[in-house]
RNA sequence: GCGGACGUGGCGGAAUGGCAGACGCACCAGACUUAGAAUCUGGCGGGAGACCGUGGGGGUUCAAGUCCCCCCGUCCGCACCA
């Protein structure tokens, strides 16, 4: 089969029909609305990579099935790590406000208590058919699947500067390549919706973001040493640095005193922290990335107080800088002075056990203290802490260094004396900048009062409840937004020698990028542009300086999945109430290394806009699912230069899209990944001729219409008993794959179809034309999904050949059949009616009564060894069971041994001797 | 160092505490064929066998790949957060 030919023919027919196009404004869409969405890609100049095939690939048909599938009270298996233990408890009262009741249960009672069986076909068919139409289930939702392009960026601008072509043509050419790409995958995606971060229509909401946030006290500038990373010129945020090197280039990242633009997402941090397991939201997220995310909020409780600066005159012998054990015992407050060191621990208990003040070297309290005779030194010290990269001083491995400053502190539960130092590995940022050493119960003191050969006070029990006040430190910092470069969101902020700091209204939006610009390294193109640089106070009407920093692109992607609905709309950023409806996000997927950046940004501006009143929802993604990571041959990472890299679309040229996806989805656990195998691929090759043989015999039987009958033995007479059994396994299959593909397990799903096509051919010989009809279109409808275009294709092979020998076949209860004028369109094909694609089809639904049996086989154990098997009427009883269990294994075992019999129904039977 | 996940045939991978290895790949044998390819059928953890087998050692249980404890290994995240 030329797959590469049927994808460009049903490629083309989808597009021109419309068949994607979202309906997200009606009521009815709205009530039953699956928002499925994947992290956008950036476009960079090379194609796309492996994990943005497997995760727009995969997703696009978990959001295909969502559209087909009715009857979706089959919901996700949580994949929380300690899934295990909740779900026998929740999983009974779990049951979704929007999923129909347990009919199928009702029903199934029903027709198993009802004694007659059904034994031939059509009796089977009647039957299903009442089940199906006594209770329709509820329809499949109305799927929203959108795509778009996070295209502000530090690799167009360096490509401008390198080859002198502006970011946004090649911005532009990117997003086509990619794309094409995209297009070439036979996504379900609708492009009325796309959203291009890089455009001012898009970006001009950006700045409205960043104008609320101001508004509203979020976004604040001020001065503070922050990371800044030389090759790429300009800061990062803290999520940005890895390390202590640049997330995305890897070179060492250095602290600078900048006056920054910040976004307040510690006002949040209490919020981000609990919104992870409150049941409100009820998030099902990867553990690991709630416990990430939890981690770096770094909540800790404890107590801030304070310790009165003991002044010392000098020539005082304390002054030596040792602080030894002896000398601070013997000296008690005798002058202290009006400063205080303000501290923070979480172990206020040990507070006997301080034997000295620790300040950071950038503590702000440090130039007033410090003694005449320490100065040098201290400064000297300062200068070299100044020089070091971030990844040396956070080597926890190398010495600890610090520096006597000359002054000491009192201990304001004893009032003793200790010595006030300086070193490197007290944290600015953090808490107060400065703590209490308490060398017995902290290993960084011990090897602090070691090095510098300082006392060891015992820890006493004592009262301290009443010391200090209680306080809780989040490790969380605010969110560092402003970027010295020019390929991204300008700032609407304006300088005024006389106003001060006037951001923009917003009906003057957007602040365009201009074009008139030079692109040269180490410098910010806009600072360098006059006519963006240069402008007019709107306040005071007088010339005032533009802000020339822009964002972070991370804001760009901190509010896209809000704009999708909306994007089109040039008057809001978003629809208040569409958005409300369709959010927040029901499937969220995309790859684990936005665990803390993206997705805890993503969080935090949406909920700072619900608290401005622009939402009604407080976190943004419902479900959230990490893709595996694709290897090279060998099992390593790939990458060029381990020569083991191999393009996805050479593979995907080579096979076609929906082998491929195939393969992505039959050789890898979704959230695991694997390497990359082509012997894979043509195992897929091999499943989807496989099925088109049975296609096209099924196919012929109607089309000649002459016998009941399939295949060469088309003389036997049927086999009742191999009906059932088709239908049974073809009724597993559905149930199992209706239930597999909504947890992302596509390999289970495809293990499934091929043990229904097994089936088939085992008895194709025996059973009737019309089942073995009924079931390959069921095959066929269910591989919809996930081969979208050779579905679609055996889909119009299956209702041709139908129209043509006449419309015999009453279908399973799950499809219409069509009026003779549609038939007549299939035959003609020049105008191809989306109604007809088997997309448009419902998801077969596995009919229980087809799943009920009569007899099952039971392994029959003694003392845990499997001795036989019985097989037993399905309505025995467990004594009966029991009997024909010991009956079995009578010949070795003598009923007085027998001390226990366990039976598990459908099971085993364990006998105990 | 701290935290988390994982460890199953030659390979990718299946197994609500209940017959380990579903399904596929590779391999072997047979059918068809002059032959090959393709296709179809069968076999395929180890062992001649009793039996032994889910990284190793203990435990809970009638029953453990699955639950608990210790150890080893791999991967990931955080890393002086007071």
């Amino acid at each position: 089969m030329n797959f590469k030919q049927i994808e460009k023919k049903w490629q083309g027919r989808w597009a021109e029909s419309g068949i994607y196009k979202a309906d997200i404004k009606s009521k009815k869409a709205l009530e039953n609305k699956h928002y499925v969405l994947e992290m956008f890609a950036y476009p960079s100049g090379a194609t796309l990579h492996w994990g943005h095939y497997f995760n727009y690939m995969l997703s696009d048909s978990y959001a295909r099935f969502r559209g087909m599938a009715k009857n979706q009270n089959i919901e996700p298996s949580k994949q929380t790590a300690d899934l295990k233990s909740q779900t026998n408890k929740t999983t009974t009262s779990k049951t979704p406000a929007d999923a129909p009741t347990a009919d199928l249960k009702n029903q199934t009672t029903k027709t198993t208590t009802s004694k007659t069986q059904p034994n031939t076909t059509a009796e089977l068919k009647s039957q299903s058919n009442k089940l199906t139409t006594s209770k329709t289930p509820a329809d499949a939702p109305s799927v929203f699947h959108p795509m778009g392009f996070d295209s502000f960026g530090l690799p167009a601008e360096n490509y401008a500067i390198k080859n002198n072509v502006h970011p946004r043509v090649t911005t532009n050419r990117n997003i086509e390549l990619a794309k094409k790409q995209i297009d070439e995958m036979g996504l379900s995606i609708d492009w009325e919706y796309e959203i291009i971060t890089s455009e001012p229509d898009y970006y001009k909401w950006t700045q409205w973001l960043f104008l609320q946030l101001y508004k509203h006290n979020l976004a604040y500038r001020k001065e503070a040493p922050v990371n800044w990373c030389e090759s790429c010129a300009t800061v990062l945020a803290n999520e940005q640095v890895v390390s202590g090197a640049c997330e995305r280039c890897e070179s060492d990242v250095s602290k600078k005193n900048l006056t920054q633009w910040f976004f307040k997402i510690t006002d949040y941090a209490e919020e981000l922290l609990t919104g992870l397991d409150d049941k409100k939201y009820n998030l099902d997220w990867p553990e690991k990335t709630k416990l990430m995310q939890r981690n770096w909020i770094g909540k800790s409780e404890g107590v801030e107080l304070e310790f009165k600066v003991c002044l010392v005159d000098s020539g005082d012998s304390g002054d030596s800088g040792t602080g030894s054990a002896k000398e601070t015992k013997a000296v008690r407050a005798t002058n202290s002075s009006a400063q205080t060191i303000k501290v923070f621990t979480t172990r206020i208990d040990t507070i006997t056990g301080v034997n000295a003040l620790i300040l950071a070297p950038e503590h702000e309290m440090v130039a007033g203290l410090v003694s005449e005779k320490q100065k040098a030194e201290v400064v000297k010290y300062l200068e070299q802490t100044a020089k070091l990269s971030e990844i040396d001083r956070q080597d926890t491995s190398k010495e600890k260094t610090g520096v006597f400053i000359g002054a000491y502190a009192l201990n304001p539960y004893n009032n003793i004396r200790v010595p006030i130092y300086i070193a490197d590995y007290i944290l600015a940022g953090y808490g107060t900048g400065a703590v209490m050493s308490v060398p017995e119960q902290d290993e960084r003191d011990k090897a602090f009062a070691k090095k510098f050969n300082l006392s060891v006070p015992k820890v006493e029990s004592v009262d301290t409840s009443k010391l200090g006040v209680k306080k809780i430190n989040y490790r969380l910092r605010d969110w560092l937004v402003s970027r010295q470069r020019y390929w991204g969101t300008p700032i609407p902020i304006v300088y005024c020698d006389l106003c001060g700091i006037v951001p923009l209204s917003e009906k003057d939006l957007p602040v365009l990028l201009p074009d008139d610009v030079e692109f040269k390294a180490g410098t910010n193109p806009l600072e360098n542009s006059d006519t963006f640089k240069n402008t007019t106070c709107p306040k005071c009407k007088k010339s005032a300086k533009r802000e020339t920093d822009t964002l972070d692109t991370f804001v760009c992607s901190s509010w896209y999945f809000l704009r999708y609905p909306s994007a089109k709309n040039n008057k809001a950023p978003f629809c208040k109430t569409l958005t409300n409806k369709l959010l927040p996000v029901d499937v969220y997927v995309g790859g684990a290394e936005h665990a803390v950046m993206h997705l805890l940004y993503a969080r935090f501006i949406t909920k700072a806009l619900r608290d401005m009143g622009h939402l009604n929802f407080g976190e943004p993604f419902k479900r959230l699912i990490h893709q595996g990571i694709i290897l090279g041959s060998d099992g390593n990472k790939m990458s060029k230069s381990k020569n083991n890299f191999i393009p996805p679309q050479i593979l995907l040229d080579k096979y076609g899209a929906d082998v491929f996806r195939l393969n992505l989805m039959f050789a890898y656990d979704f959230t695991v990944g694997g390497a990359v195998a082509e012997s894979g691929l043509s195992a897929m090759s091999k499943f989807l001729e496989k099925i088109e043989r049975l296609v096209n015999m099924v196919a012929d039987v109607a089309e000649t219409n002459t016998a009941d009958k399939v295949g060469a033995k088309a003389s036997t007479v049927t086999d009742k008993a191999a009906e059932k059994e088709l239908n049974f396994e073809r009724h597993r299959v559905i149930d199992a794959v209706t239930k597999d593909i909504p947890n992302f397990a596509f390999n289970t799903s495809i293990a499934r179809m091929f043990e229904i096509i097994n089936t088939i051919n085992k008895h194709k010989d025996k059973v009737s034309a019309g089942l073995l009809k009924d079931t390959v279109t069921d095959l066929v409808v269910m591989l919809a999904p996930l081969t979208p275009h050779f579905a679609e294709e055996m889909w119009e092979r299956l209702q041709v050949n139908q129209a043509k020998g006449g419309a015999r076949q009453t279908k399973g209860g799950t499809k219409q059949a069509k009026s003779s004028k549609q038939q007549s369109k299939d035959l003609g094909s020049e105008i191809w009616d989306k109604k007809n694609s088997v997309h448009a089809q419902t998801f077969p639904l596995a009919d229980k009564a087809a799943l009920v049996k009569d007899e099952t086989e039971l392994a029959v154990q003694v003392n845990n060894k499997i001795k036989g098997k019985i097989i037993v009427s399905t309505s025995a009883t467990k004594e009966e069971i029991k009997q024909s269990a010991l009956a079995l294994v009578a010949p070795e075992i003598k009923e007085a041994d027998v001390k226990n019999v366990i039976v598990i129904p459908n099971r085993l039977v364990n006998i105990v001797v």
